[in-house]
Order: structure tokens, then C-alpha cells, then sequence
DNA sequence: TATAATGTTTGAAC
DNA sequence: AGTTCAAACATTAT
């Protein structure tokens, strides 16, 4: 579920639902329920992987993690931790985090740092990569405060594309390079969002769950990377390594 | 059936 | 006191 694109589809799915009211609010989750009743829905936003419902004077948080999920219109076996109920319908959602923000959304984000949003700042990720010359650029890309919304799918991706090897250092990839990487990570999450729209996700896949590479036709190491320890698929061949 | 996976927070340990 | 890291949590397809 997770991954800034699939965010994106819950916002664009869920938009008939904007300046709604919400008649009624059931689930498991641990915030005062009570204060979304007859309240209308101001907005749906999302920064990266958080999915945002924006009330008046506060909005509602859900990050689906790994395993998170939503219906709209439907139901399934589980208990729900949020069920937003409408007179057009309801919108469920399963195994998330939820949480309250208080007041302005925009005291709470830096839009700039989210790789699909249209105040996406290149040269600001560029900036904070510049502190970080250690990391290694598998973990770097994961960094929600420099690259939010991608995961580890986009990753991997990006990383095969641009033809730079995981465990290369921040520090030692050539500036030319790194922007290259920058640009790759939002040009693949927009690329992502549209294969994932038809369904077709997994057909565009280059490298992540891949065992040849299609390029040398030499195997696709996996290996789990960095201090995250998020599964990584590359080419020894022909993924520069920047150490 | 056991395993692993698109992720993050927390609190113990250093 | 600051950093680091393993554990915890959730669900579903293979």
C-alpha cells in the first residue's frame, strides 16, 4: 500500500468526499471520534506517505506503514481503526497509524521535501544530501526528511536506472551525478504513480524482485543495505559503486 | 504453514 | 545526554 503514489491515488479516489460533512465515525483508533462527527471535510492532502484529512482548525494523520489498507464504498472481514461515515458513502481504513495534528497543516509540513508535490525543492534535497556525506545513498533515498514519499520499490528503481550502486557514499557521488539521482527519484515516482493507476506496476520493474539483470544478463544481487536494512536489488556490473 | 514484504516508532543499551 | 539498534506492530500473498 505504502509509497507516495499510492498516497496520491487514495487523494484522488477519496475527492468526492471533499467539503463533505462526516455523519458518523466508528474504529479502533485511539483519537477523540467525537470531534470529526458533523464536522465537514476541508481537504484531502498528502505529504509523502501520509495521507491527510484536513478539518476545520485540525487534521487527521494516517500512515499506513507496511501492511495498511482502505475501502471506499466497502468493507472487509477486520475491524476497521477509522470508518468515515458520509451521506454519499464511507471510507474505511485498516491497520494504519492515526493520528491528530493541531491547527495549520502547513505548520506541520514542509511541502518542498515531498517528491510529488508540485513545491517539490531539487536543490533543497540536494542541500540536505551535502550533510550527509557518510550515508550511504540507499538509506539517503529512504530519508523521509530529504526524499518524502519514496520507498523502497522506488529505490531500488531509481538506483537501477541511474545506474548507481547502493552502498555508494553521498560524499563521493559526483554532483552531476546526484542530481541525476534527484531528478530519477521524482521522474519514477510519477512514472509509478501512472503504472500503478493500471494496474501495471510490476511489469515496469527493472531490477526490484528481479533475478538477471536485463542489461548484462549477469544475476541481480539482493542483499539487505545500509544501516536500514532495506532489501536491495542491483548489477555489480552495472551499478557504479562510489566509495 | 512459515516466511517475508511497498514502514515507522519506541525504548533499551551503549 | 546523545546516538544506535533491535524489537514491536500490523496483514497478506507465496
Amino acid at each position: 500500500m505504502p509509497e507516495g503514489p499510492s498516497i496520491v491515488i487514495l487523494k484522488e479516489l477519496v475527492a468526492p468526499f471533499a467539503g463533505k460533512e462526516i455523519i458518523a465515525v466508528e474504529g479502533d483508533a485511539k483519537i477523540d471520534q467525537e470531534r470529526l462527527e458533523n464536522q465537514a471535510v476541508k481537504s484531502f492532502e498528502s505529504w509523502g506517505k501520509h495521507f491527510l484529512i484536513s478539518l476545520e482548525g485540525f487534521t487527521i494523520r494516517i500512515h499506513f506503514l507496511l501492511f495498511g489498507s482502505y475501502l471506499i464504498n466497502e468493507r472487509k472481514a477486520s475491524k476497521p481503526k477509522l470508518s468515515l461515515f458520509f451521506k454519499e458513502g464511507e471510507i474505511n481504513f485498516y491497520a494504519c497509524a492515526i493520528k491528530v495534528l493541531e491547527g495549520d497543516i502547513n505548520s506541520h509540513y514542509d511541502w518542498s521535501g515531498d517528491v510529488m508535490n508540485e513545491k517539490w525543492d531539487s536543490k533543497k534535497a540536494k542541500k540536505k544530501l551535502k550533510e550527509i556525506p557518510n550515508k550511504m545513498i540507499c538509506d539517503a533515498l529512504l530519508e523521509q526528511e530529504i526524499f518524502s514519499g519514496v520507498g523502497n520499490i522506488i529505490k531500488n528503481e531509481v538506483l537501477y536506472r541511474v545506474r548507481v550502486h547502493p552502498k555508494s557514499l553521498v560524499g563521493k557521488i559526483p554532483s552531476r551525478k546526484m542530481t541525476e539521482i534527484i531528478e530519477e527519484a521524482q521522474k519514477y515516482s510519477f512514472d509509478f504513480l501512472n503504472w500503478k493507476k493500471k494496474n501495471e506496476l510490476k511489469k515496469h520493474w527493472l531490477a526490484h524482485t528481479k533475478k538477471t539483470c536485463l542489461r548484462c544478463n549477469l544475476p541481480i544481487i539482493k542483499e539487505y543495505t545500509g544501516v536500514k536494512k532495506r532489501r536491495s536489488f542491483y548489477c555489480e556490473n552495472c551499478q557504479k559503486f562510489y566509495e
